[in-house]
DNA sequence: CAGTGGTCTAGACCACAGA
DNA sequence: CTGTGGTCTAGACCACTGT
């Protein structure tokens, strides 16, 4: 175990959803589980830290922290391509290819990927399945840089997040979404088995690797039914939390 | 300038919102900066971290840490009641209860709220407005014990959040928030003025104290174009962050 | 009041990035 | 290789909660 702060965490997200700490419970003292861990203060506060970033617990100075929740946060909190998330929930992800060319980027696109206008781009249509049911109909941009790679991706590539992870190294960790709800058009419409003009959740998000540089952005549009967001907030800015760094798993 | 890695974190936003650190810039080292400000790191990675929990910085280990954003994230980093929301963007918030009535709780609403079933809860029909604009309608389901705080608040209440804080004391500190799209029905179309049918973001929250306490669950339909939700994410599941304790503010 | 979490210090070792 | 961030320790003081 080299991280003893990651360890501690687990143990307590496992006491939690097995109900030994009921929502609403007082939790014990930092220092009776630093001794009973044997590790020092700051050491378990790192832990809780964790906890509270996922919104499990809660604290305020001068009580013992409370727990807010017993079952685990999904989405948001971390940042997961389609297929993980698919799969964390159980559910089999698949994808397939309906379009894909390249273009000059306009000065939107060029924009939101940090690139100059007129630059190359690699716009894709993607749908996207969980258990065989189209829920996601998404129109990707990918910067000229990484068009060779993700047009080497199989037509129903079931994660190109993965396919350029393993072919080039690259990697995906900070992402930025905006969330808004439009109407299907002609073509969602068709290829989500929905009416034109019925609801769909919209998600507009820009992808960057761990230097802050642009890979993708995408206009994800969800089946409603198939997915809910889930967000956990708190009025104390952002707890304290832990951190694995920016690294792709082995 | 009672906490110090509070400072750090303002002058370091500051200079990242002003361009002293562009997008894709590395910043200083820990080392660097903890002697400049005369703290231990600690306090340093503290101000670091609270940055990191906002989205606008990345780091890696052996790396120095990177600016992902230059722009303040919005909304759904912290928990804001929709008058506080309005006035950090600019706009004037306003409101109009529509309906009011208290009823027994459905075994929902119940567990939502933690009450047995039966027990007495007050539905709130509300809309509120932007600048005048009607952009959201809520329906929310208050738990009976907050029923007659809530009563007392005037029908145009501009923040019920902050009444039923100067009056009772009621501190609402966590939320949980479930995001997707839905047809507008007859009272949505009606009262926020599109057609029926069209789409509309929904988000349905439950918030609770600081104890963990739910207060209210809501069901909460914003008119689109008028409004868009934003969230930061990244891989490292959560960075290090942490602020002020879990107190309204005074 | 005693106990708790929030803040801070001054060290230390390690894994990793980049030149 | 040097410098960086990630982890950890063992202290300390303070503001706050709950009794």
């Amino acid at each position: 175990m080299t991280r003893r702060h990651e360890h501690i965490a687990d143990e307590l997200r496992r006491a939690i959803a097995e109900g030994r700490h009921p929502v609403g419970a007082a939790l014990p003292s930092e220092s009776e589980l630093a001794a009973a861990h044997g590790v020092s203060r700051g050491t378990l506060r790192q832990a809780f830290g964790t906890l509270q970033a996922e919104g499990l617990i809660g604290s305020r100075q001068g009580a013992r922290r409370v727990v807010l929740s017993t079952t685990p946060s999904q989405s948001f909190t971390e940042l997961r391509s389609f297929a993980q998330w698919a799969r964390a929930g159980g559910r089999t992800p698949g994808g397939q290819v309906l379009d894909s060319r390249r273009a000059a980027a306009t000065d939107a696109e060029a924009g939101l990927l940090q690139l100059a206008p007129g630059d190359e781009v690699l716009h894709i249509l993607r749908i996207r399945t969980l258990d065989d049911d189209p829920v996601l109909l998404e129109r990707t941009v990918y910067a000229g840089w990484t068009a060779e790679a993700v047009e080497q991706a199989p037509a129903d590539c079931e994660s190109v997040t993965q396919h350029l992870q393993d072919t080039v190294g690259l990697f995906m960790s900070h992402g930025e979404h905006h969330l808004d709800a439009v109407a299907a058009g002609t073509v969602d419409a068709r290829e989500l088995g929905v009416r034109r003009g019925s609801p769909l959740l919209r998600v507009r998000r820009t992808t960057t690797t761990p230097e802050g540089r642009p890979v993708e952005t995408s206009d994800d549009r969800y089946r409603p039914g198939s997915v809910v967001f889930t967000v956990r907030n708190s009025v104390q800015a952002n707890p304290l939390a832990r951190t694995t760094p920016d690294r792709p798993a082995p």
